[in-house]
DNA sequence: TTCATCATTATGTAGGACAAAATAAAAATA
DNA sequence: TATTTTTATTTTGTCCTACATAATGATGAA
């Protein structure tokens, strides 16, 4: 299949500097003498002397797993293995406006099967806590019908369905995604004109959890977000 | 709610290096002068000019963001801001032994999520050509019923699945969570015994692909993966 | 024994130097 | 004049040295 994006299927000539390698070297070293969360690392200029590069490139490196979490480290004390932050890496790169048409195009689908497959996870965690805040919200938002204000529940109602699953790590990614979805719909918005809504209102939903079970709710959500799914068969 | 990952509830005393700094500054200062990719950015010399450091802390900043693909650089043409790499930093802290074991769990359920709302998707965008691939698959996994064959076939057959969705950064992302799924399934297995098998087997799947709609997909991938519904429900 | 002081050590930061590669400018050739 | 070759320049990549800083351990004084 010939692919649309070039980009990806070829890969890209990487001039690679030491830093990379150093880089790659050090991960795999860690990955080999199976280095767990504490445990102390080597010191830059020893690692500098086995690798015969200066302490500048291993230290470039070396900041590069800082930045992901992978090692902390304190002076005098040295540098210690840690658990690193696994949306980190995520986190810093997810910008629409950086991002290439295909894969906000791919982060807008994969949003599209989260909220599809959440449900249920949904019905094992949720308590009637979550269910009175979630009324709280669908309370406040009737009558709010202009832009600012939809957008505003929109996320609280979403967020909020994310929150009850009790998956820290799913709800942070959700919470990345956002902005891709709301870029990718207002972007498409002034092609095509403002996207119709579904059928079923977050209320609807909400009955469907009170009452129903997964698939009912699943139903309603595939509803809910079929103007999406329209969107994305063309 | 008291939870039970205290280091995700309380924010990290970060000593916080003139990197660390160098590096969201020049992320916000990226963002906010609207750079897009082929951009040319200051040369490290301005940079460090600018913010009154040395010009390696200004490297070590550039390092990092060079390795999410954010910024390309080549001798005397300088850098240019580049599209990164969403799924990059994700790639390189994808390792089950150093992620704590809150974190797999979460991320064990995102799989689980994943896979029960790619019905929609796949129903959308599926080829006869793939079902023939499919078909291929599950003809060579009949009769293997030693281990290593059947995560191999399991791992071919779900894999094929996310591919025929025809989403890139969706088949990278589920082949990034695969070790960390069999991790969290076979440490499972050290403790509660090897896992059941769900009634529903690939061949049924298929089936179910071939004749059926969306709906009647999901309920046996659920069924598929019950054994796995089973343990998140504890 | 306890506290204070000092020495040591590893990381963090600064600055200078030069190699290498890519480009631009200048010179030489047809 | 047009084109190729050579030269100069510029910017990143790498190395080195030096010192500040903070945490630790050792030493010595009360």
């Amino acid at each position: 299949m010939a692919s649309k994006n070039l980009s990806k299927d070829i890969e890209k000539i990487a001039p690679s500097t030491m830093a990379d390698v150093v880089e790659t070297r050090l991960r795999e070293y860690l990955k080999r003498k199976a280095f767990k969360p504490g445990d102390a690392l080597p010191k830059e200029l020893e690692l500098a002397e086995a690798l015969d590069v200066s302490r500048n490139v291993v230290r470039e490196a070396l900041s590069r797993l800082r930045m992901l979490g992978m090692i902390e480290s304190r002076k005098k004390r040295g540098m210690v293995l840690a658990e690193p932050d696994i949306l980190g890496g995520f986190e810093r790169v997810m910008d629409p406006l950086i991002l290439d048409q295909n894969t906000l195009q791919d982060l807008f689908e994969l949003r599209l099967v989260l909220e599809m497959g959440l449900a249920d996870v949904l019905y094992t965690r949720m308590t009637d806590k979550d269910l009175k805040e979630l009324e709280q919200i669908v309370g406040k938002e009737i009558n709010k019908v202009q832009k600012p204000f939809k957008v505003k529940y929109e996320i609280a109602f979403h967020g909020k369905l994310y929150q009850m699953t009790g998956n820290e790590t799913f709800m942070r990614f959700q919470n990345m995604l956002l902005p891709v979805f709301e870029y990718v719909v207002s972007e498409e918005a002034k092609i095509n004109g403002e996207a119709k809504v579904g059928k079923v209102t977050h209320r609807d939903l909400l009955e469907l959890l009170k009452t129903g079970g997964p698939e009912d709710f699943r139903q309603g959500m595939k509803e809910h977000l079929s103007p999406h799914f329209e969107r994305m068969k063309r």
